[in-house]
DNA sequence: AACTGTCTCAACCGCATAGCG
DNA sequence: TCGCTATGCGGTTGAGACAGT
Protein backbone atom coordinates (compact mmCIF):
# COMPACT_ATOMS: atom_id res chain seq x y z
CA UNK A 1 0.00 0.00 0.00
CA UNK A 2 1.58 3.28 -0.64
CA UNK A 3 0.46 6.36 1.28
CA UNK A 4 -2.83 7.96 0.52
CA UNK A 5 -2.58 10.95 -2.16
CA UNK A 6 -2.27 14.55 -0.76
CA UNK A 7 -5.54 15.73 -2.23
CA UNK A 8 -8.55 14.53 -3.61
CA UNK A 9 -7.18 13.52 -7.18
CA UNK A 10 -10.52 13.35 -8.71
CA UNK A 11 -11.99 16.83 -8.17
CA UNK A 12 -8.33 18.93 -8.73
CA UNK A 13 -7.13 20.64 -11.69
CA UNK A 14 -3.96 19.59 -12.93
CA UNK A 15 -1.35 21.21 -15.66
CA UNK A 16 -0.84 24.96 -16.50
CA UNK A 17 -2.77 27.17 -14.28
CA UNK A 18 -4.97 29.75 -16.03
CA UNK A 19 -4.98 33.97 -15.43
CA UNK A 20 -8.07 33.20 -13.25
CA UNK A 21 -6.54 31.03 -10.80
CA UNK A 22 -3.68 33.13 -10.56
CA UNK A 23 -5.82 35.91 -9.45
CA UNK A 24 -7.23 34.19 -6.96
CA UNK A 25 -4.31 32.72 -5.00
CA UNK A 26 -3.05 35.78 -5.23
CA UNK A 27 -5.84 37.42 -3.75
CA UNK A 28 -6.20 34.92 -1.28
CA UNK A 29 -2.98 34.78 -0.36
CA UNK A 30 -2.84 39.14 0.28
CA UNK A 31 -5.71 38.73 2.07
CA UNK A 32 -4.64 35.55 4.73
CA UNK A 33 -0.77 35.15 4.09
CA UNK A 34 1.03 32.00 2.78
CA UNK A 35 0.92 28.98 4.79
CA UNK A 36 -2.20 26.52 5.44
CA UNK A 37 -1.33 24.89 2.15
CA UNK A 38 -3.75 21.90 2.55
CA UNK A 39 -7.09 23.74 3.18
CA UNK A 40 -5.82 26.81 1.28
CA UNK A 41 -6.96 25.47 -2.19
CA UNK A 42 -10.90 25.40 -0.84
CA UNK A 43 -10.97 28.33 1.28
CA UNK A 44 -9.69 30.35 -1.64
CA UNK A 45 -12.27 28.52 -4.28
CA UNK A 46 -9.76 26.73 -6.20
CA UNK A 47 -9.72 23.08 -7.79
CA UNK A 48 -5.99 22.01 -7.00
CA UNK A 49 -4.34 20.45 -4.63
CA UNK A 50 -2.28 22.25 -1.57
CA UNK A 51 1.15 21.67 -3.17
CA UNK A 52 0.08 22.95 -6.45
CA UNK A 53 -0.74 26.19 -4.77
CA UNK A 54 2.16 26.36 -2.92
CA UNK A 55 4.27 25.51 -5.78
CA UNK A 56 2.52 28.12 -7.93
CA UNK A 57 3.39 30.81 -5.35
CA UNK A 58 6.57 29.88 -4.86
CA UNK A 59 7.92 29.77 -8.64
CA UNK A 60 5.88 32.11 -9.96
CA UNK A 61 3.12 34.44 -8.50
CA UNK A 62 5.50 35.66 -5.43
CA UNK A 63 6.30 39.36 -5.78
CA UNK A 64 9.60 39.37 -4.55
CA UNK A 65 10.70 37.00 -7.82
CA UNK A 66 13.38 38.52 -10.47
CA UNK A 67 11.87 36.74 -13.53
CA UNK A 68 14.49 37.69 -15.97
CA UNK A 69 17.33 36.39 -17.58
CA UNK A 70 20.54 35.46 -15.14
CA UNK A 71 23.43 37.47 -14.94
CA UNK A 72 26.84 35.93 -15.21
CA UNK A 73 27.69 37.21 -11.46
CA UNK A 74 24.58 34.74 -10.43
CA UNK A 75 26.06 32.31 -13.04
CA UNK A 76 29.33 32.22 -11.39
CA UNK A 77 27.70 32.46 -7.79
CA UNK A 78 25.50 29.38 -8.39
CA UNK A 79 28.58 27.70 -9.53
CA UNK A 80 30.70 28.24 -6.71
CA UNK A 81 27.44 27.47 -4.61
CA UNK A 82 26.70 24.21 -6.79
CA UNK A 83 30.40 22.75 -5.86
CA UNK A 84 30.08 23.59 -2.40
CA UNK A 85 26.60 22.40 -1.42
CA UNK A 86 25.52 20.41 -4.22
CA UNK A 87 22.20 19.44 -5.42
CA UNK A 88 20.93 21.30 -3.04
CA UNK A 89 18.84 23.88 -4.70
CA UNK A 90 16.75 25.62 -1.98
CA UNK A 91 19.93 26.64 -0.45
CA UNK A 92 21.61 27.87 -3.24
CA UNK A 93 18.15 29.83 -3.78
CA UNK A 94 18.57 30.92 -0.51
CA UNK A 95 21.46 32.83 -1.38
CA UNK A 96 20.20 34.04 -4.58
CA UNK A 97 16.98 36.75 -3.85
CA UNK A 98 14.48 37.27 -6.42
CA UNK A 99 15.91 33.49 -7.12
CA UNK A 100 13.69 30.03 -6.52
CA UNK A 101 15.12 26.74 -6.34
CA UNK A 102 12.77 25.47 -9.66
CA UNK A 103 14.38 28.21 -11.43
CA UNK A 104 17.77 27.68 -10.60
CA UNK A 105 17.37 23.95 -11.11
CA UNK A 106 16.48 24.30 -14.38
CA UNK A 107 18.83 26.99 -15.42
CA UNK A 108 21.26 24.28 -14.31
CA UNK A 109 20.28 21.58 -16.08
CA UNK A 110 19.57 24.04 -19.35
CA UNK A 111 22.40 26.14 -19.13
CA UNK A 112 25.18 25.69 -16.52
CA UNK A 113 25.83 22.17 -16.99
CA UNK A 114 26.28 22.97 -21.03
CA UNK A 115 28.79 25.74 -19.76
CA UNK A 116 30.79 23.62 -17.08
CA UNK A 117 31.35 20.66 -19.77
CA UNK A 118 32.57 23.23 -22.96
CA UNK A 119 35.14 24.26 -20.33
CA UNK A 120 36.06 20.97 -20.02
CA UNK A 121 34.97 20.84 -16.25
CA UNK A 122 32.66 17.98 -14.96
CA UNK A 123 29.26 19.83 -13.85
CA UNK A 124 28.72 16.76 -11.40
CA UNK A 125 32.22 17.15 -9.78
CA UNK A 126 33.34 20.57 -10.54
CA UNK A 127 36.64 18.88 -11.77
CA UNK A 128 38.63 18.61 -15.06
CA UNK A 129 36.57 16.10 -17.20
CA UNK A 130 39.92 14.43 -18.36
CA UNK A 131 40.86 14.15 -14.52
CA UNK A 132 40.93 10.13 -14.24
CA UNK A 133 42.45 10.18 -10.81
CA UNK A 134 39.36 11.44 -9.20
CA UNK A 135 37.08 8.81 -11.41
CA UNK A 136 35.91 7.20 -7.94
CA UNK A 137 33.99 10.47 -7.71
CA UNK A 138 32.51 10.67 -10.67
CA UNK A 139 28.42 10.82 -9.42
CA UNK A 140 25.65 12.33 -9.55
CA UNK A 141 26.17 14.66 -6.65
CA UNK A 142 29.53 16.38 -6.10
CA UNK A 143 31.36 15.41 -3.57
CA UNK A 144 29.71 17.46 -1.03
CA UNK A 145 32.29 16.51 2.63
CA UNK A 146 34.94 18.50 2.47
CA UNK A 147 35.05 19.98 -0.66
CA UNK A 148 37.42 23.20 -1.51
CA UNK A 149 37.10 25.70 -4.31
CA UNK A 150 40.16 26.97 -5.64
CA UNK A 151 40.49 30.97 -4.71
CA UNK A 152 40.52 32.96 -8.19
CA UNK A 153 43.85 34.57 -9.04
CA UNK A 154 42.95 37.71 -7.44
CA UNK A 155 42.00 35.64 -4.24
CA UNK A 156 45.42 34.22 -3.83
CA UNK A 157 46.57 36.39 -1.73
CA UNK A 158 43.44 36.04 0.99
CA UNK A 159 41.41 33.25 2.89
CA UNK A 160 41.14 30.00 1.44
CA UNK A 161 37.28 28.65 2.19
CA UNK A 162 36.94 25.02 3.27
CA UNK A 163 33.63 23.60 3.82
CA UNK A 164 32.93 20.63 5.66
CA UNK A 165 29.56 19.00 5.71
CA UNK A 166 28.90 16.40 7.59
CA UNK A 167 26.01 14.96 5.36
CA UNK A 168 27.96 13.48 2.50
CA UNK A 169 28.10 9.90 0.48
CA UNK A 170 30.85 9.21 2.46
CA UNK A 171 29.27 10.28 5.88
CA UNK A 172 25.85 10.08 7.04
CA UNK A 173 25.98 10.86 10.52
CA UNK A 174 23.54 14.26 10.87
CA UNK A 175 20.21 13.74 9.16
CA UNK A 176 20.34 17.72 8.21
CA UNK A 177 22.99 19.38 5.96
CA UNK A 178 25.68 20.98 8.28
CA UNK A 179 27.99 23.19 7.08
CA UNK A 180 30.55 23.45 8.83
CA UNK A 181 32.89 26.24 7.35
CA UNK A 182 36.49 27.62 8.41
CA UNK A 183 38.81 29.71 7.12
CA UNK A 184 42.65 29.01 7.11
CA UNK A 185 45.48 30.00 5.42
CA UNK A 186 45.76 29.49 1.92
CA UNK A 187 47.38 25.62 1.57
CA UNK A 188 48.16 23.10 -1.76
CA UNK A 189 44.79 21.58 -2.93
CA UNK A 190 46.48 18.87 -4.27
CA UNK A 191 48.19 17.72 -0.94
CA UNK A 192 45.27 17.95 0.61
CA UNK A 193 43.19 16.03 -1.74
CA UNK A 194 45.35 13.26 -2.06
CA UNK A 195 45.19 12.86 1.78
CA UNK A 196 41.64 12.98 1.74
CA UNK A 197 41.30 10.33 -0.90
CA UNK A 198 43.41 7.80 1.43
CA UNK A 199 41.30 8.53 4.77
CA UNK A 200 37.82 8.69 3.93
CA UNK A 201 35.89 7.57 6.94
CA UNK A 202 34.23 9.38 9.47
CA UNK A 203 36.70 9.06 11.83
CA UNK A 204 39.25 11.07 10.00
CA UNK A 205 36.58 13.68 9.34
CA UNK A 206 35.57 14.21 12.67
CA UNK A 207 39.14 14.88 13.50
CA UNK A 208 39.49 17.27 10.74
CA UNK A 209 36.66 19.43 11.83
CA UNK A 210 37.96 18.94 15.15
CA UNK A 211 41.14 20.24 14.03
CA UNK A 212 39.40 24.00 13.72
CA UNK A 213 36.67 24.09 16.25
CA UNK A 214 35.25 22.07 19.43
CA UNK A 215 32.13 20.47 19.37
CA UNK A 216 30.03 23.16 20.49
CA UNK A 217 31.33 25.46 18.05
CA UNK A 218 31.25 23.48 15.33
CA UNK A 219 27.23 23.54 16.40
CA UNK A 220 27.13 26.83 16.37
CA UNK A 221 27.44 27.39 20.19
CA UNK A 222 30.39 29.43 20.43
CA UNK A 223 29.00 31.26 23.59
CA UNK A 224 28.44 28.03 25.18
CA UNK A 225 30.04 26.91 28.80
CA UNK A 226 30.80 23.60 26.65
CA UNK A 227 33.17 25.16 24.11
CA UNK A 228 36.45 23.76 24.52
CA UNK A 229 38.25 25.40 21.66
CA UNK A 230 42.14 25.21 21.83
CA UNK A 231 42.77 27.62 19.30
CA UNK A 232 42.53 31.25 20.12
CA UNK A 233 39.19 32.05 21.66
CA UNK A 234 39.00 35.23 19.14
CA UNK A 235 39.68 33.78 15.74
CA UNK A 236 37.85 30.47 16.33
CA UNK A 237 35.31 32.34 17.42
CA UNK A 238 34.97 34.25 13.91
CA UNK A 239 35.56 30.74 12.06
CA UNK A 240 32.33 29.76 14.11
CA UNK A 241 30.81 32.97 13.40
CA UNK A 242 31.76 32.37 9.13
CA UNK A 243 30.87 28.12 10.25
CA UNK A 244 27.09 29.59 10.89
CA UNK A 245 26.86 31.22 7.61
CA UNK A 246 27.18 34.89 8.43
CA UNK A 247 29.48 35.98 6.47
CA UNK A 248 29.41 33.08 4.00
CA UNK A 249 31.52 33.74 0.36
CA UNK A 250 31.62 36.67 1.71
CA UNK A 251 27.70 37.63 1.33
CA UNK A 252 27.27 38.23 4.98
CA UNK A 253 23.36 37.29 5.01
CA UNK A 254 21.79 34.26 6.58
CA UNK A 255 21.68 31.24 4.67
CA UNK A 256 18.36 30.80 4.38
CA UNK A 257 17.31 34.25 4.12
CA UNK A 258 14.93 34.26 1.87
CA UNK A 259 12.18 32.71 3.37
CA UNK A 260 12.43 34.67 6.57
CA UNK A 261 11.79 37.64 4.16
CA UNK A 262 8.84 39.65 4.84
CA UNK A 263 6.24 39.18 2.02
CA UNK A 264 5.95 42.73 0.40
CA UNK A 265 2.32 42.86 -0.86
CA UNK A 266 0.77 46.05 -2.16
C1' DA B 1 3.99 25.35 -45.38
C1' DA B 2 4.72 21.10 -43.09
C1' DC B 3 7.30 18.15 -40.53
C1' DT B 4 10.75 16.81 -37.13
C1' DG B 5 14.02 17.28 -33.53
C1' DT B 6 15.62 19.96 -29.66
C1' DC B 7 15.20 23.03 -25.88
C1' DT B 8 13.01 25.27 -22.02
C1' DC B 9 10.66 25.56 -17.87
C1' DA B 10 6.26 25.07 -15.28
C1' DA B 11 4.28 21.55 -12.94
C1' DC B 12 3.97 17.01 -10.99
C1' DC B 13 5.49 13.03 -8.17
C1' DG B 14 7.30 10.68 -4.40
C1' DC B 15 10.15 10.76 -0.46
C1' DA B 16 11.93 12.80 3.90
C1' DT B 17 11.07 15.10 7.86
C1' DA B 18 9.12 18.43 11.13
C1' DG B 19 5.33 19.14 13.99
C1' DC B 20 1.55 17.85 16.64
C1' DG B 21 -1.73 15.19 19.47
C1' DT C 1 7.20 7.16 22.15
C1' DC C 2 4.33 6.51 18.37
C1' DG C 3 1.51 7.43 14.52
C1' DC C 4 -0.48 10.66 11.54
C1' DT C 5 -0.53 14.93 8.80
C1' DA C 6 1.38 18.87 6.47
C1' DT C 7 5.09 20.82 4.33
C1' DG C 8 9.44 21.13 1.83
C1' DC C 9 12.69 19.33 -1.32
C1' DG C 10 14.91 17.20 -5.37
C1' DG C 11 14.19 14.47 -9.47
C1' DT C 12 11.47 13.92 -13.44
C1' DT C 13 8.03 14.76 -16.96
C1' DG C 14 5.63 16.78 -20.70
C1' DA C 15 3.55 20.68 -23.27
C1' DG C 16 4.71 24.46 -25.86
C1' DA C 17 8.18 27.24 -28.24
C1' DC C 18 11.71 27.37 -31.39
C1' DA C 19 15.08 26.04 -34.99
C1' DG C 20 16.42 23.36 -38.79
C1' DT C 21 15.32 20.87 -42.95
Amino acid sequence: MGRSPCCEKAHTNKGAWTKEEDDRLIAYIRAHGEGCWRSLPKAAGLLRCGKSCRLRWINYLRPDLKRGNFTEEEDELIIKLHSLLGNKWSLIAGRLPGRTDNEIKNYWNTHIRRKLLSRGIDPATHRPLNDSSHHNQLQESPPAATISFAPKQEEKDNVFVEVKDSKSPTSERCPDLNLELTISPPHHQEEEEEEEEEEGDDEEDLKSIGRSLCFACSLGLQNSKDCSCALDATTSHANAASATGYDFLGLKTNPLDYRSMQMKLN
